[in-house]
DNA sequence: TGACGGCATGCGTATATGCGTATATGAAGA
DNA sequence: TCTTCATATACGCATATACGCATGCCGTCA
């Protein structure tokens, strides 16, 4: 009855949008869309500096698109499933677009040539 | 075998989501899921400026998100089939999940109030 | 406890974006 | 042609965002 929850429920989507809405932040989410990754491994795969990686796993935590978990040293990010149905399906679109796709293979490339699919430095 | 498509690619998606990250093009999109609209009834709806409504109406042309058409003195707008099926699904759950919510219900009201389904201010 | 490593954050700067105002464009009519 | 109306764009300003650099925080381990 009230608007507030209206207008409430319109920012939560723009923000959803706009948090996808960047080169960097998609390349994290096609990463992601192969299972959960530390900040050091997302960090080789993209060739950012830790910062940078950072702060755009920060956006995309606060609108909601990535969960953490820390694991001693080490933070690992996943696709979080989302509450709304709705959005649960625009962000698997999204993945199913993106997996085996050109566009990003050169970072998961990367990311298996540096790393491979195990834990982080501790493995070496 | 180059890299440049990907990187287009790329860029394609997040400036379709970075033009859908936005409130009042949100609100767009969800009166143009009603059907077309010329831009002085979707000035009136959205209760914004006409240059305001204008450039948005770029960004989100721009994005291939709507197409325009000319029809004497005035410019009707609708959403615009994506060429990729993976932004066409992304743009119908985006409406689907819009249509008949109360997100934008007092825009629509607005609309309707104002002009009616009907044409523009000839009809007057 | 002190050193180190992984990650987050504060800060300054460059760039991008949104909005209001004024103006240009383009079509229709007097 | 001159005017009017609908729409688009240029410009300036305020704010938001991205990035590099430095630093802070918090685990682990010696």
């Amino acid at each position: 009855m009230t608007a507030a929850p209206a207008r409430l429920d319109v920012r939560a989507i723009s923000r959803f949008f706009r948090a996808l809405g960047d080169d960097t932040r998609l390349r994290i989410v096609a990463l992601l869309a192969h299972g959960e990754l530390c900040v050091c491994h997302l960090q080789e795969a993209l060739d950012l500096s830790q910062p940078s990686v950072s702060r755009h796993l920060a956006i995309l935590r606060s609108a909601g698109i990535v969960e953490d978990r820390r694991e001693g040293s080490w933070v690992h990010y996943r696709l979080s499933t989302q509450a709304d149905p709705s959005r649960e399906r625009q962000l698997r679109e999204l993945v199913r677009g993106f997996v085996g796709r050109a566009a990003i293979r050169r970072d998961v490339e990367r990311l298996l040539r540096a790393r491979g699919p195990g834990r982080c430095r501790t493995v070496e």
